[in-house]
DNA sequence: GTCCAGGGAATCA
DNA sequence: TGATTCCATGGA
């Protein structure tokens, strides 16, 4: 573990808001100065803006703080391209991509991905991040910097012997035997995650998923989406993503009576193999517009 | 007190 | 397959 810094030079796609708040991550905090303090894998680092550039500075435990930000952040992806096909669309397209234009989509841990999402199911987002800062607390490894301490997300092992109890200590709520049921059958090998990475076929990977406790379709499309699984394809249909599609293009009466089929039917069509990001971009832009 | 949150699972038709 | 209902918790 050293102390690095390393500062990206003028990014096109990047904004610290839009990445951070567009409701994929639960372990980012803005600070005072207005930069964000994170942790991912076993790095904390800040992120601060000054001009035009992006000062990344905090320990990380790979030897290249710069290899660990490029994967972690997609920096080797195209997304003025992505944008430019996107917004051709149509106006909404347009619209919710300039509200959100900082937005790229983190290349997340697939294990801390599958928990984090496990756990937003009927949730809110201050709720989940607390929940899942709590859990880090009583489980992950310490990390010291600069007179604060952080805790890595924990991994399976260290939640293998946490009781049901535990979790609903923590605040879980009904998600706690879910946590539980979970991290047992990923320990026991019957859904085993580095297979999961090394597969391509999204839709058996999405089968894969949706054996496990607590992931439903729209959380498994979730990690999907979010995780270093990163399939830009998928849809997740949550209640935001309902609200603003029927607005926008199906105008039900009752939002709630929507059927899943034709958004799904509508986003795959107009979208394509970007829906991915599409759903991101309305998602943000709806919410926080 | 009531409603809602990045839903899933069980139950029933 | 598709629709209903229940599930803890905390903030608005």
């Amino acid at each position: 573990m050293k102390e690095q810094q390393y500062i990206l030079k003028e990014p096109k796609t990047f904004h610290l808001k839009d990445i951070f708040e567009c409701g994929q991550c639960f372990r980012w905090n803005e600070q005072e100065d207005g930069s964000y303090t994170g942790i991912w894998k076993e790095n904390v680092v800040n992120v601060k803006k000054e001009g035009k550039d992006y000062v990344f500075s905090g320990i990380c435990k790979h030897e290249n703080l710069e290899e660990e930000i490029y994967t972690y952040f997609d920096l080797n992806r195209d997304y003025e391209r992505i944008k430019e096909e996107l917004s051709k669309k149509d106006k909404y397209m347009k619209t919710s991509i300039t509200y959100g234009k900082g937005i790229r989509i983190l290349n997340q841990d697939l294990w801390e991905t599958i928990i984090s999402f496990i756990i937003s199911a009927n949730n809110n987002i201050p709720r989940i991040k607390g929940i899942i800062e709590r859990l880090s607390k009583a489980y992950g490894k310490e990390i010291e910097w600069k007179g604060k301490i952080y805790y890595t997300f924990p991994t399976p092992e260290e939640l293998k012997d946490v009781t049901v109890k535990e979790y609903r200590d923590l605040g879980l709520g009904f998600r706690d035997i879910r946590l539980y049921e979970t991290t047992q059958m990923i320990l026991e090998g019957k859904v085993n995650l580095k297979e999961l990475e090394e597969n391509p076929n999204t839709m058996e990977v999405r089968e894969k998923l949706l054996t496990l406790s607590g992931v439903g379709p729209k959380v498994a499309d979730c990690i999907l989406l979010f995780s270093d699984l990163k399939r830009l394809e998928v849809f997740p249909i949550d209640v935001w993503v309902r609200r603003v599609m029927n607005d926008l293009y199906i105008q039900n009466k009752d939002e709630t009576k929507v059927n899943k089929k034709q958004i799904e039917k509508i986003a795959r069509e107009k979208f394509g193999d970007l829906a991915g990001l599409a759903q991101q971009y309305l998602f943000y832009w709806r919410r926080e517009a």
